[in-house]
DNA sequence: CTATTCCCGAGTGAATCACTAGGTATTAGT
DNA sequence: ACTAATACCTAGTGATTCACTCGGGAATAG
């Protein structure tokens, strides 16, 4: 689970075919000229996504990229693992003998994490972001229908 | 909110720290040569987590690395953004008339799951992994003293 | 004094990042 | 049939970062 600046390219990009969803495919020329990424960039993240199916192309005049999945289909973790493909946790995982013996359980607690990241990243959908067009900044409504992701802004309470 | 090899380096660094902790300082040596990593490596790392003060160096024989800081106050956010610097947002950042006025407010909602990244990497400290140290894959154990963790592992129901 | 540790900076090959350049394939409009 | 717009594909490139080596210091327990 690796998060880098290609990442968030690849989100941005698919939070906006997701908003002009219904007005037809959206083309690469004006993500790049929006959001400021070279088009031929673009066009390689697009073929990672294009290969597990987030989005599929629509060639010749009035074409463009339209998703793959319904947008409540789409996780995060998905886009991220697409183009920003996972941290090698190579090093010595699996034998865990490495040294004194009762230290080095530090893999099995890193994949722990890792796995919790994942889920929580693999909870957010494209949905959960256009649901709410252009309320920014949504202020907590009590009672919400969009389940565990209102969750995250609850309390924390205990730590800081 | 960057995340690569380098942020887990660190994190499982700090995790080694937090379960030898009452056995006095631990050495850079002993943590390259259990983990794998290049000891000089470890120390440009180190310099970096001191600089923050999530780690203070003990100098001379016997000495190493302490926790600067309870093990219930450091969170993991901390640890990652203290070597893996922050992923730029910059492209047009604040002047959102980027082109068609009512598309591109992508950077809006990026900037919103950015935060709700944060706050979920913010919630876990190192004591919820020294906590059960040889409990491997605690098994939801209801009505948890570790508040806000266990939720991770919950519903997620609606979405796969 | 000496060995052990932290501390510091400079340099290096490899990989990745974000991009440029130059194509080909498909299709809507005329 | 032609043209323009779009997706699609491959190769290369400078800049940056990654993980590392090397060569030193500075502090301190024994």
């Amino acid at each position: 689970m690796k998060l880098s600046t290609k990442g968030r390219y690849a989100v941005t990009a698919m939070m906006d075919l997701a908003i002009n969803d219904r007005n037809g495919p959206v083309t690469l020329a004006e993500i790049s000229s929006c959001q400021g990424i070279s088009l031929s960039y673009l066009e390689q993240l697009f073929a990672k996504l294009r290969k597990v199916g987030l989005v599929e192309g629509v060639r010749g005049p009035g074409g463009g990229y339209r998703l793959g999945k319904p947008v409540d289909k789409v996780t995060i973790a998905e886009i991220i693992l697409a183009v920003d493909e996972s941290i090698d946790s190579t090093q010595c995982q699996g034998t865990e003998d490495c040294h004194a013996g009762d230290r080095c359980m530090t893999h099995q607690l890193w994949e722990d994490l890792s796995f919790r990241l994942y889920e929580f990243l693999n909870g957010i959908t494209l949905s959960d972001f256009i649901k709410r067009p252009e309320v920014k900044r949504v202020s907590v409504d009590q009672g919400s229908t969009s389940n565990h992701i209102n969750k995250m802004f609850q309390p924390v309470t205990g730590s800081h």
